[in-house]
DNA sequence: TAAACTTCTTGATTTTTGTCAAGAGCAATC
DNA sequence: GATTGCTCTTGACAAAAATCAAGAAGTTTA
């Protein structure tokens, strides 16, 4: 079973002919770095698995841009807002390194309802867990302080941190670089 | 037709034949002030809409109190991840006037599935939209200083400032009491 | 109506975070 | 292999926001 499949099953809890039919309308794809998934004013028709690599969903506000989510393999990018409604895309998805991705397409996409009959329920559960995340991801920003969040999610992933250049963190987390630096070299003590 | 059918209509776009169906399941209820609607650690099975009054959505993080959200009529109020995967609930939800409310519960609530066929997928984009409300959120986190954040909450909705004790709107702005004492007085010149 | 609370404001001060500028360390490129 | 960019760190300083403490104003309660 192809890691789509597992996290598919995971997430949804489909059978497994329902599983195999869905999966067959994700095509592997790549994504080489610093290209666009998606961009800002166009349409994002298409959902993507990444199966590696690593893509971060930005946007620019006046001239800064502010990096809203990285996402690293086992997640699923889109620009949903502009996936669900066909209004156009309000963030710039962009690899930063070569990426094989699974995509499908909002036509494809729309089979699988015919496919799976309570689909449109697994979906709602989906986007219902996706809201919950972001629920508490507003809540550090009420309740802690950058040193506090930057603590949280480097213990969640350590990893991240080699990987990812460091000002796109600290644009995530809310902060600058400069304080994610020292926050940095404070911890590391 | 009432505030809450206008509401669905406006939200869900069903037949009026649908509308008066699914609003014949919401029973009119009061809520008096200081009253919970939800309790954390208790499961939350019904859903709510606020006809009048205004009602805060909190959590205690260690002894401190964080509002994540104040709602005004028109909102529905709801434990969404207690109400849609029947665990405990997150967050305590309290009246702070008397409030008129439209109610539904868990069990009204899935027939609706049986009268309206293409309920999960209305569900799906209602859930989609409040999941964009809160990515909006969160980017204002990221890129808003708090006094961008107050001017934008003050310019939204001036009313909420002399509805609402203030230092519920400064948690859910993200700031102390002391801070947006200030940025008021400052605005105000 | 007085007392007890609660809420909000204000001032003084500290802490946290941002800004600006410089430089070190690397990687890409020509 | 020098040059150009890019990223990250560091220092000095400024600005923003939090904390602590006190008191004013308005509400509730006894």
């Amino acid at each position: 079973m192809s890691e789509l499949e597992k996290y598919i099953q995971t997430y949804f809890g489909v059978s497994n002919e329902e599983l195999s039919k869905i999966s067959a309308y994700f095509k592997p794809t790549t994504l080489k770095k610093n290209n666009y998934f998606s961009k800002e004013g166009r349409f994002c028709d298409k959902l993507g698995f990444v199966q590696s690599g690593i893509i971060r969903e930005y946007v620019f506000i006046g001239d800064r841009e502010i990096t809203k989510w990285i996402s690293t393999s086992g997640y699923f990018v889109v620009d949903l807002y502009s996936f669900v409604f066909q209004q156009r895309a309000r963030w710039n998805i962009q690899a930063l390194t070569d990426c094989e991705l699974y995509v499908i397409d909002q036509k494809d996409y729309q089979q699988i309802g015919k496919v799976v009959a309570r689909w449109a329920e697994l979906e709602k559960l989906f986007i219902a867990k996706c809201f919950t995340i972001l629920e508490d991801r507003v809540l550090t920003h009420l309740s802690m302080t950058a040193e506090e969040r930057y603590n949280q999610l480097f213990n969640f992933n350590k990893e991240l941190f080699n990987q990812v250049p460091l000002q796109y963190l600290a644009s995530m987390l809310g902060m600058t670089p400069e304080t994610l630096s020292r926050l940095r070299k404070k911890a590391a003590k």
